[in-house]
DNA sequence: ATGTCGGTCCATGACCGA
């Protein structure tokens, strides 16, 4: 079971690019974000066409985030509990039943956390944008503990929008005060893997030089000035069905791309 | 280099978010 995330960058602008991805790699699940649209906005029937179920968690202009499936998907639930005045769409879930096993998936939008405002001590305060981000990050940790608890195969995948460490980025030093890389961003993102979660690429890849997004600014692309912030979360239960992972990082270089490129695990399940 | 995209809207470019 290939199951790939992929903040595609609004849909309906990346249709085609999301087609001739999804014949040419074709994942069995794919976890999207920055669909950019609203349910009724998604184009389902083309990705219906080839083959995949799509449940879509949408909202208008921005955020945005669906699940599609060559497996049936069940028991989708929308939203990231405990808050629920929570109106922005970043979270989306399904359990896919695979030929030995069932897989809960979970899609999500990590809020990006700028512009951040700092006290006159310099620190970073909770507030605006930054303070939704690290209550989000709490949220999280709390849906991930219910997973850990279930012992069943899961997986927490999608643009975290969190730098963990220096060797994710190709200019780390650039990145110093910026909510994808502070440090409390780094912690939350750390407390999450710490209830028990092995992040997958990780697990097999050390070293610099492995990045998911390139911003569209500056040619980043060119200089292969990238940061790694799309990740894949294991439960033990998925982690040891885990055979591989990758980053399609050839998709940057395709025509008309999204700035983050896809990234995938192979879970024999 | 305030650099590039995608989306929205009383639009024909300004703004917002990333």
């Amino acid at each position: 079971m290939k199951i790939a995330t992929f903040n595609i960058n609004g849909v309906k602008a990346r249709l085609q690019t999301l087609l001739d991805w999804l014949e040419r790699d074709a994942p069995d699940v794919v976890l999207l974000q920055e669909i950019k649209s609203v349910d009724e906005g998604f184009p389902r029937e083309a990705v219906e066409d080839l083959g995949y179920n799509v449940e879509t968690h949408g909202q208008k202009g921005f955020n945005g985030v669906a699940i599609l499936s060559k497996l049936p998907l069940e028991d989708v639930t929308r939203g990231l509990p405990g808050d629920e005045s929570d109106e922005q769409a970043r979270w989306i879930e399904a359990t896919v039943v695979g030929n030995t096993h069932a897989v809960r998936v979970c899609g999500l939008y990590l809020p990006n956390g700028n512009p951040v405002e700092f006290g006159a001590d310099g620190k970073p305060l909770a507030t605006g944008k930054y303070g939704y981000k690290l209550g989000w990050m709490q949220r999280l940790a709390d849906r991930g503990a219910e997973l850990i608890a279930s012992e069943m195969p899961a997986l927490m995948a999608g643009d975290y929008n969190v730098i963990p460490q220096a060797e994710d980025a190709a200019r780390p030093e650039a990145w110093e005060n910026d909510a994808l890389y502070l440090y409390e961003s780094r912690a939350a993102f750390r407390r999450v893997l710490n209830l028990g979660f092995t992040e997958a690429f990780r697990a097999r890849v050390r070293g610099p030089g492995h990045y998911s997004f390139w911003d569209y600014q500056a040619r980043s692309w060119e200089r292969d000035n990238g940061i790694r912030i799309d990740h894949v979360l294991l439960t033990p239960q998925a982690a040891d069905l885990m055979t591989d992972v990758g980053i399609s990082r050839d998709e940057r270089g395709r025509e008309k791309p999204s700035d983050h490129v896809p990234v995938w695990v192979d879970l024999a399940a």
